[in-house]
DNA sequence: CTGAAAGCGCTTACAG
DNA sequence: CTGAAAGCGCTTACAG
């Protein structure tokens, strides 16, 4: 069951079918209307239904956008983390008439469970071409893979801040900048004037960006700057000393870059008879993957997942409008939610 | 670029290329190690691509499953509920080495907000044929292209029961009828001795499986099958009335359809100056669409939803395969989850 | 207003 | 072991 058989049924040629099934504003073709409803009578009496894959080859829309993540969409410890991402997506695309492609096989044709995790370029072939452009998120992905994605020119968004050496990616990402420029704030508003920084040990993207604000916070509000109350460790190397030095130098407030390093932070301080935020405030960084309830009690920052994935749609949309240009950088405001971790220091 | 560019540089023809690019096992196509080095070494050089949609369309595989659901598929309210579906989907999927390809739009080239919702065959067009065969879940689908997808022997595999007057659909289901034998023999064994039903005003599959899971779990405690002690209603039309009718015919349990109808019944017993489980003891034998915490206090059921995911998968793969015969159709073991609000009879 | 033909980029019998 | 050719099912200039 063909456009072919269509065609011979209605008695006209594909290309009539084709202009009928698939009404384009400039087509070169003008159908009668009376031709028109004997097309659509065999389609009916056919039961014809278009192969979208023969479609797609011939340059029709495939309306196709991908989604792409390293490890799984739908991870049952991040639910909460990645669904409302997902749920923005899904609006934007929605709304465009899009549908949705989830690469979730590893995309070679090894079934077992080998270790190896999902690629873009399995064996060569850039898998994400099936769709009209395609949107990354979650953990960090292989930079190789992204850079050989920007030298074919294929059409993608990361959600969160990416970075290469060899050209510019396109990226949808929390404004984690001002956003700890903010915390900065919040604590010199309560009246800290001394802050430390515990940050990664190897620190990305997005890591850079709040040691960023980080400093740009001090500046504004015109507090010390001392390059090493900035620390970038592990939560676990976080030890008994490393704090005591910044009690004995002052320090009453700690935005720790995640809630790990803000819970190792506690159990040290408890180690020495003190405790949150009586001896000291802490303001968490980042929106932690899990989000679990318990990481409510701290102040924190709020990153606009549903909005980030909206917007990544639409900044892809653009991106294949030739509406906008490669690369499309946007960052969106984040949201400081205060809590009982961050208290007026104790003097 | 193509694969005409390859075979080109590589001094070969287009069909060795594909045969090293894609190696079958009974291909009849024998290509020297060399020769193959020298096609591998052009496609490197070249930075070749295969086009999958060509490649789709000449016959290749397309290792697409297609997910379908009438409402969004990551709604805001009901995400708990639906989440654990899609990690299972996903979970089979990811290991048989398939993409998924949810279908977000309505399928049509509207982009407006009409209030139109989405459809299998927005214009003639079975959307879904893009998948090698999909799942189908969520809201009451529309009956109609469900006949229509089985008159054209699409694969498919609907989570939840479906039933159709042309044909025999596949699915996976809870098994609500043995989970409601279950409640009444959970009651009984409480000394619970005359159960009354409170069913949905309009039921489906899913509310007749349990409905038949009542009468046979009555018939197996040896207790009293009043047919007026089924009552069908929506939870609204629950009334004081009713209510003491079922009292005063000596009722002790009641089991509802939803929590909806056990909060309904749980509103007008307080109108009664009576309260759950003192007064009345309540089962609710559907899982809460909503899922929410509040609704733990119900002595209820719980549906395997990741399971039913993986077991969709596993179905329809099976199907693809020729490994098994539609309709492939299966229920899965539920868990009865006791909790406070059914309690032993007052007497 | 309509039709014959080329082409999208692959795969796969079929001859050499 | 290799290549020329047809074909998958559409779309789209291009002639009539």
């Amino acid at each position: 069951m063909t456009q072919r058989d269509v065609a011979r049924a209605a008695g006209v040629s594909t290309a009539v079918v084709s202009a009928v099934l698939s009404p384009k504003k400039n087509s070169s073709i003008r159908v009668a209307p009376e031709t028109a409803q004997r097309v659509h009578d065999a389609v009916q009496r056919l039961g014809y239904v278009p192969n979208l894959v023969a479609r797609s080859l011939a340059g029709g829309e495939r309306r196709l956008l991908g989604v792409f993540t390293y490890e799984p969409v739908f991870p049952s410890d991040r639910a909460n983390f990645f669904y409302p991402f997902l749920l923005g997506i899904e609006r934007g695309v929605e709304r465009a008439g899009y549908d949705l492609l989830l690469f979730t096989s590893r995309g070679d044709e090894a079934k077992g469970d080998t270790a190896e995790g999902r690629k873009i370029y399995p064996s060569g072939a850039n898998r994400l071409r099936l769709a009209d452009g395609a949107i990354l998120f979650g953990q960090e992905p292989d930079k190789s893979e992204l850079t050989r994605l920007v030298a074919e020119e294929f059409p993608f968004v990361t959600i969160g801040r990416r970075e290469i050496s060899a050209g510019q990616i396109s990226y949808i990402a929390a404004d984690y900048a001002s956003a700890t420029r903010d915390m900065v704030a919040h604590c010199a508003g309560l009246g800290h004037a001394r802050i430390a920084y515990l940050g990664e040990k190897d620190p990305r993207e997005q890591h850079l960006d709040r040691e960023h604000g980080y400093w740009a916070g001090l500046e504004a509000a015109g507090l010390v700057q001392r390059h090493d109350w900035l620390l970038r460790l592990a939560p676990g190397d976080l030890d008994a000393a490393r704090m005591s030095r910044l009690r004995a130098e002052g320090v009453t407030a700690i935005l720790t870059e995640s809630a790990a390093h803000a819970e190792a932070a506690e159990a040290v301080l408890k180690g020495l008879g003190l405790s949150v935020p009586k001896d000291l405030s802490i303001g968490v960084l980042a929106a932690p993957m899990e989000d679990r309830p318990e990481f409510r009690r701290w102040t924190r920052i709020r990153i606009p997942r549903e909005k980030m994935g909206e917007a990544a749609v639409g900044a892809l949309l653009d991106l294949l409008a030739g509406r906008a240009a490669s690369p499309v950088q946007r960052v969106l405001p984040c949201t400081l939610e205060p809590s009982e971790t961050v208290q007026p220091p104790a003097i």
